[in-house]
DNA sequence: AAATATAGTTGCTTTTGGCAACTATATTTA
DNA sequence: TAAATATAGTTGCCAAAAGCAACTATATTT
């Protein structure tokens, strides 16, 4: 049937996989782990959330969650407020200076795309975008959306 | 300037991160890591290679590649040949029952993107290759390239 | 109120992977 | 061509990343 196509996706995913590995790069020299980073990403995107959500939406382990969060609440990257509603769960959410943590860690990676970008023509940036909104349209709502 | 390109760019990042989380599910339930898989796939799509070769294809340390080519061998997946060339090195490929494994393997993982695809009208899955085909081209000639 | 479920913590373990020293062979250079 | 240097692969050692299961405290269901 659409074998050929089943190959051509699988054969996207590996040469994407290492288009990935090449803008994750940056933060790999950072003290943090790409699932901190993470979990800096959506703490900063979201303002507060909790714990669980963040096991949930990033597919973690909620042991290993809690102690990069213990980690985090150590270096005063994060700050916890027991919910009032709920007394087992703590909202999270980036403290000031986690934020400008986040946000240096951030330029490195936005520095990586730049460069990728840069690297091409206008016009070949232009259709890069528009070939990967296409391609997130099409697979956001049938799968189960991320970002 | 293409601030929002940068933006944009990134955004497809995380998202296409899951969807390749969602594609190697597959393997993760095998006895394999996606490491060990990715080093079957590639001695399987070229037949012969070395440790070396392996190591920079796929930017991994070589005693990490050492040892898992050493796994394999003892359980059969791979069979190595001392290079009449270079005494210090080896051409590395499957055995017939590491081929067999790696196919199982890759089933699985063909089973995966078979099921996205699915999910998809034929006009989206034929937007949605021909997509991916244009972001390969423009980012495979500029960066160095993989697949 | 007893049973069950959930949020998060902790102890323990495995997996993954990095680094550096080492052996053996190759290549370069003096 | 002998000495110096480089390379392929191995090994020992170690740390980071992550999984699992038992546990505490609170919530929800029966």
């Amino acid at each position: 049937m659409h074998d050929h196509k089943i190959a051509f996706l699988r054969s996207f995913n590996r040469f994407y996989t290492g288009i990935i590995g090449l803008l994750d790069e940056g933060y790999l020299q950072s003290e943090f782990s790409l699932t901190e980073v993470r979990i800096m990403y959506e703490l900063h995107a979201r303002k507060s959330m909790t714990a669980r959500e963040l096991v949930e939406l990033l597919k973690l382990d909620k042991g290993y969650v809690s102690r990069i969060i213990t980690k985090f609440e150590k270096k005063k990257i994060v700050e916890r407020t027991r919910s009032d509603s709920d007394l087992r769960s703590f909202g999270l959410s980036l403290s000031k200076s986690g934020k400008a943590i986040f946000l240096k860690l951030n330029d490195a990676s936005q520095e990586q795309a730049r460069q990728i970008l840069s690297s091409l023509t206008s016009q070949e940036a232009s259709k890069l975008i528009s070939n990967m909104n296409a391609i997130m349209q099409i697979l956001q709502k049938k799968i189960g959306a991320h970002g």
